[in-house]
DNA sequence: ATCCCGAGGG
DNA sequence: CCCTCTGGAT
């Protein structure tokens, strides 16, 4: 009881900084509509928006919308995404997802986290990022990012996504699910990197359990 | 050598 | 819990 009042108290001052610093809530990735959304956050894992970027102008180009990619030949698929890593799982992913959206939601992304779940290619990072941005639904986006600021910061002590998942929305307010997982995700990509975080110019530095003058190593 | 807005399977 | 899938950037 009294760690959960600490936490609380932890995110509570962790994001009064990160949410006036990083009030937007987006992504870097492009995208003109719901279905191009999911198909490109199912492209991005383990892999930069930047990289997505470029290979999805083309690929929306030959197959703007759900019918038609489902009817994609495999092989012109996996060269369409080849640079994104994990080709040939994206390149079956993006297709079957395509046709059950196609012939199972009259062409439109399904808003139910459930449904989303169902999809290939699709597990819980990906349907909360498409619940917040397509369908205005509260979801922790936990991406590697945030689950790397969580674990330095002590917010949430789990290398687990899943169990960060939730330990977040135990202590942070459903209304404020999309702009929290924002805010962290951009001061992580940011500022708290993977290889050289940028500890002395942190915002939240006073808050973060991991920080202490001087230690850029962490 | 390590990491990138993961997901699926054992 | 673990492992595998994968190219590109640093």
């Amino acid at each position: 009881m009294q760690l959960i009042i600490q936490s609380k108290a932890l995110a509570d001052a962790i994001l009064a900084v990160l949410l006036t610093q990083w009030p937007g809530v987006g992504t870097d990735l492009q995208y003109k509509n719901c279905f191009e959304l999911i198909i490109a956050v199912i492209l991005s894992a383990q892999c930069t928006d930047e990289q997505v970027n470029k290979v999805t102008p083309a690929l929306f180009a030959n197959w703007p919308d759900p019918a038609s990619l489902a009817t994609a030949p495999l092989e012109a698929l996996e060269k369409a995404v080849y640079s994104t890593g994990f080709y040939k799982h994206k390149a079956q992913h993006i297709k079957e997802t395509a046709r059950i959206i196609a012939e199972t939601y009259s062409g439109r992304v399904p808003e139910t986290f459930e449904a989303l779940l169902e999809l290939p290619g699709v597990g819980r990072k990906t349907a909360h990022l498409v619940q917040s941005l397509c369908h205005n639904k509260p979801g922790l986006i936990i991406d590697t990012h945030v689950l790397r600021i969580t674990q330095r910061t002590g917010l949430a002590l789990s290398s687990n996504p899943y169990k960060t998942e939730k330990i977040l929305a135990s202590i942070i307010t459903e209304e404020l699910h999309a702009r929290a997982s924002f805010a962290l995700n951009r001061q992580a990509k940011h500022i708290c990197t993977a290889r050289k975080p940028q500890c002395e110019i942190c915002s939240i530095n006073a808050l973060c359990r991991t920080y202490s003058p001087g230690n850029f190593s962490q």
